[in-house]
DNA sequence: CTGCGATCTTAA
DNA sequence: TCGTTAAGATCGCAGC
């Protein structure tokens, strides 16, 4: 007997459809649907990680009609046919059972139930132990000593003791239940009136339903009694129906079913295709490290020869290994280049643990170096080397002759990625497995004993082929990236705007912005003093303490001990939204919401403002070096972090007072200047609509203009309410808005607000033929794009679901918009920092917000660094419409803007 | 203790 | 179901 061998029998129809259901939205850039198949998949990993099979199979449906239609024509007559967007997917999720070396079993006129059912009864005869893999209810009737049922997403195992404890019977007995209770998905009628609860009641009494049939008088509850007896052959063919055919005539040959581990190769194309990027890791095509050629560099000898060699090649790609990730923090350990794939070299020059070998000096390999990397004729090629650039500038090297970065390029191609790191594009373009940093660092020595310094600590036999890997594959991913961005038409947009703007944001953090650390405490600490006020303040009123900072908390005291009405629910229903719109609706009501307005408002400012700016503080420079991001926005705008300096609170007395605490250096001045109306007048342009260019070019207030358009007045009788609307109307048009979401920002009604839309669209008759064909445009060619010709892809603008189609109309109008907004302030940095040089002017560039640019200057070089901005902004492109930028000076970012 | 989703708030 | 793009704090839960 092998009664310790196991087989998995997988029910591949019940978890497609699961998956579809229950995953919304996704899809790769090509707008191939595929929720199912990652459920699907994710299922699958599940299974082979957790449980490590030794037989295992998987059956489908198939379409068409089965015996059961013929027993009854009914069956399943209320299910919709399987999606458009379903039955797409379907090759591909066979594709992935053979990937996993998995067999797949269907039969014409079966459903996967019955080959199941059949499978576990031939299975148990020759001694297996079965687990049946369905989230599937009707399989309980299978179950036996032999054979459960295991449902990986719930992790709920049923083996014949659960069913016994479950329903007190056993599970055999399970077809007559379901039998009399039917079922509404398959359109089986069972009894009218008997569910489930009582169908369990009987056969508990009577055993079965023959038993039942044959004392069918002792039923004593008259209604029951009259149904059962009415329906009794609707009963018995219901029976017929749910009972899962166990005598299906195929072979069933276990050694066919021996799992072997999944073929990676094909598993990796298929992710690929796919996109499924995290899972790609997870089986990784192998990568011949044999034809690799690493070296480590550890001699003056050596360091020349590779010197010479990188000397004599026109473009060469190279790395930095640092102690931190934070570019103004780190301490530089080693340098990689590569000029040819599958070639790198690394050079350590820090690298600190027991019995480290003796390396180069820092000081004596940045000297040999210094002048092939200021050399702006030997080109560079690097990943994200904004941040290289930064370390060596820190350590006296200014790097030039950059000239392409594969992080911007991988970004510049698909803008909407989460990712666009090494490991990703090594993925993406090379079909190659990274070693990983985790991989690496976990081959540091005793880690507790003293620390780790980040990859100084990394013994160099590992630490050698991952520098080398980063240069090597940054090497590779240009020669495949370079093509990829011709192709697109990308390849001025990454020359002219990306590449350049690299250097010019490698300024700006290096430079930092000045904070009045001494105002910011004292700012910290009387809010401090506030919130102390305050929270003692609510818990009077509330009549308990409690934790104000948790929705869940507040959320009860509000609606259940204060009896307030709720507004709405969270998103995910999972609680009572407590937001600013249900807190100020509540406010006229009671006076704790209006308090915990206040204290949430306090709080932010305090936490993420006050206290976490002064954390980021640098220790040398004195000044505040925020992070910009170049890519991560869908839409090409940049971010900023660790401080995001871009949400700086700027309404509210105390917003002012933070930005009070942004200050010039000694003796100073700081200046603002930012785009007025920049994503209408590029509304303008774009929808060349006559009403939206006038205004423009008559420097009319639009805001007034759009009032008076849409509530037919003259601009003269324009009251500030009116505006205050028709400035939303305005924005709700760039951002695509509904009359709903009109409504709820102007709490007007449904339809009053579709009334406004309609006007504002009979007015301005250019913007909605804009939309209209941006919107046609998209959807055949499954992208938007900016004047720039920066591209965002929207594989979901034909989709059959509504919210996603209409997700991807919204984006396609907004993202033009906000995009070339993004394209016009990068231009104009650059040609502003030109300027700045060009004219021999001290300014310094600090931040830029969106449509603002800020910088210092001295006080004499004020009047000519403003008109020079003023003119360089305004004039970095001609549109249908004048841009129009102002700038302002003050002792801080308050007074300035 | 760490990671992660949900909720909430800030900006343009 | 219902307006775009971001970063970040905090809570509360799941898993180690």
């Amino acid at each position: 007997m092998n009664s310790d061998k196991t087989i998995y029998l997988i029910d591949g129809s019940a978890y497609i459809h699961r998956a579809y259901h229950a995953i919304k939205s996704l899809s790769n850039s090509m707008g191939l649907p595929t929720n199912a198949t990652f459920g699907f998949t994710r299922m699958l990993i599940k299974l082979v990680k957790e449980h490590t099979p030794e037989y295992i199979v998987i059956f489908f449906d198939v379409k068409g009609p089965t015996f059961r239609h013929k027993m009854y024509a009914d069956y399943k007559a209320n299910r919709p046919p399987m999606p458009e967007d379903l039955i797409l997917q379907i090759p591909y999720i066979k594709d992935i059972s053979k990937g996993f070396n998995i067999p797949v079993m269907e039969l014409e006129g079966f459903e996967a139930d019955d080959l199941i059912g059949t499978a576990a009864r031939k299975a148990e005869d020759k001694g297996f132990k079965v687990v049946m893999v369905t989230g599937d209810k009707d399989f309980v009737q299978l179950v036996t000593e032999m054979s459960s049922i295991w449902d990986p997403m719930k992790e709920k195992i049923t083996d014949a003791d659960t069913v016994r404890e479950e329903f007190g019977l056993e599970p055999l007995q399970m077809i007559d239940v379901m039998g009399f209770s039917g079922d509404k998905a398959d359109n089986i009628p069972g009894v009218p009136g008997i569910g489930i609860k009582t169908a369990l009641g009987l056969i508990k009494n009577f055993n079965s339903m023959e038993r039942l049939y044959e004392q069918v008088d002792t039923i004593t509850k008259k209604k029951q009694h009259e149904k059962l007896v009415k329906f009794k052959d609707q009963a018995f063919l219901s029976k017929d129906l749910v009972t899962i055919d166990r005598n299906v005539p195929f072979e069933f040959v276990p050694e066919d079913y021996k799992y072997r581990s999944p073929d990676n190769e094909i598993l990796a194309e298929l992710f690929k295709e796919l996109e499924f990027r995290r899972l790609q890791q997870d089986f990784p095509k192998k990568a011949d490290l044999s034809k690799k050629k690493y070296h480590g560099v550890y001699t003056e000898d050596e360091l020349s020869r590779l010197i010479e060699r990188l000397e004599a090649s026109d473009i060469f790609a190279l790395d930095t290994e640092t102690t931190s990730k934070d570019a103004m923090q780190a301490d530089l350990v080693g340098l990689s280049f590569s000029m040819q794939p599958d070639e790198a070299y690394y050079i350590p020059c820090a690298h600190d643990y027991p019995d480290a070998p003796e390396q180069l000096e820092k000081v004596y390999v940045l000297g040999q170096l210094k002048q092939l990397l200021e050399n702006p004729e030997i080109k560079k090629i690097g990943q994200n080397i904004k941040y290289d650039w930064i370390v060596l500038a820190r350590h006296g090297v200014n790097l030039a002759g950059v000239a392409f970065d594969t992080m911007l390029a991988s970004y510049l191609l698909n803008p909407s990625k989460r990712a666009h790191s090494l490991d990703q594009i090594a993925l993406d373009f090379l079909d190659h497995k990274t070693i990983s940093y985790a991989d690496v660092i976990k081959n540091v020595k005793d880690p507790k004993d003293g620390g780790t310094n980040g990859f100084a600590s990394v013994p160099l036999e590992y630490g050698v082929p991952y520098a080398c890997e980063d240069a090597d594959i940054t090497f590779m991913a240009w020669q495949v990236l370079k093509k990829d961005i011709e192709s697109a038409g990308l390849n001025k947009l990454m020359d002219e705007v990306e590449m350049p703007l690299v250097s010019v944001l490698t300024e700006m953090e290096m430079n930092g912005i000045c904070v009045d650390i001494e105002r910011l405490k004292s700012l910290s600490t009387s809010f401090a003093e506030r919130l102390k006020l305050l929270k003692q303040n609510i818990f009077s009123v509330a009549e308990e303490e409690f934790n104000i900072n948790s929705p869940q908390q507040l959320g009860s005291i509000l609606f259940e001990k204060l009896n307030l009405p709720v507004q709405k629910k969270t998103k995910k229903k999972t609680g009572y939204s407590t937001d600013v719109d249900v807190l100020k609706k509540l406010a006229p009501m009671h006076e704790l919401p209006d308090l915990v307005l206040k204290y949430r408002t306090l709080t932010k400012l305090k936490s993420t403002y006050t206290d976490a700016l002064l954390d980021l503080i640098h220790p040398e420079t004195g000044r505040v070096h925020t992070s910009f991001n170049q890519t991560v926005t869908a839409t090409g705008r940049l971010s900023s972090s660790r401080p995001n300096l871009q949400n700086i609170p700027v309404r509210g007395d105390d917003g002012v007072e933070i930005r009070k605490t942004f200050i010039p250096r000694q003796g100073w001045v700081l200046v603002s200047a930012d785009y007025s109306q920049i994503e209408l007048r590029i509304l303008a342009h774009y929808s060349d609509d006559n009403i939206l260019i006038k205004a423009f070019l008559d420097e009319e207030d639009i805001h007034t203009r759009t009032a008076a358009e849409v509530f037919q007045v003259f601009p003269s009788f324009i009251t500030s309410d009116l505006r205050r609307q028709a400035k939303t109307i305005n924005f709700g048009i760039i951002y695509g808005m509904s009359p709903y979401g009109l409504s709820k920002e102007l709490d007007i009604s449904r339809k009053m607000a579709k009334q406004y839309i309609d006007n504002y669209f009979a007015r301005y008759k250019g913007v909605k033929r804009f939309i209209d064909k941006t919107i046609e445009e998209t959807g055949k060619t499954k992208k938007t794009s900016t004047l720039l010709g920066r591209i965002r892809l929207l594989p979901d603008i034909n989709s059959p679901k509504k919210t996603l189609r209409e997700y991807a109309e919204r984006t396609a109008i907004n993202t033009p918009i906000q995009g070339t907004a993004a394209d016009l302030i990068k231009l104009a940095m650059i040609n502003v920092r030109q300027g700045f040089k060009d004219k021999g002017l001290k300014a310094a560039m600090l931040l830029s917000v969106h449509d603002e640019i800020i910088f210092e200057t001295p006080p004499e070089e004020l009047e000519a660094a403003k008109k020079l901005v003023k003119e360089i902004m305004e004039h970095v492109m001609e549109l249908k419409v004048p841009l129009k930028v102002n700038i302002d000076s003050g002792k801080n970012w308050a007074e300035a803007h």
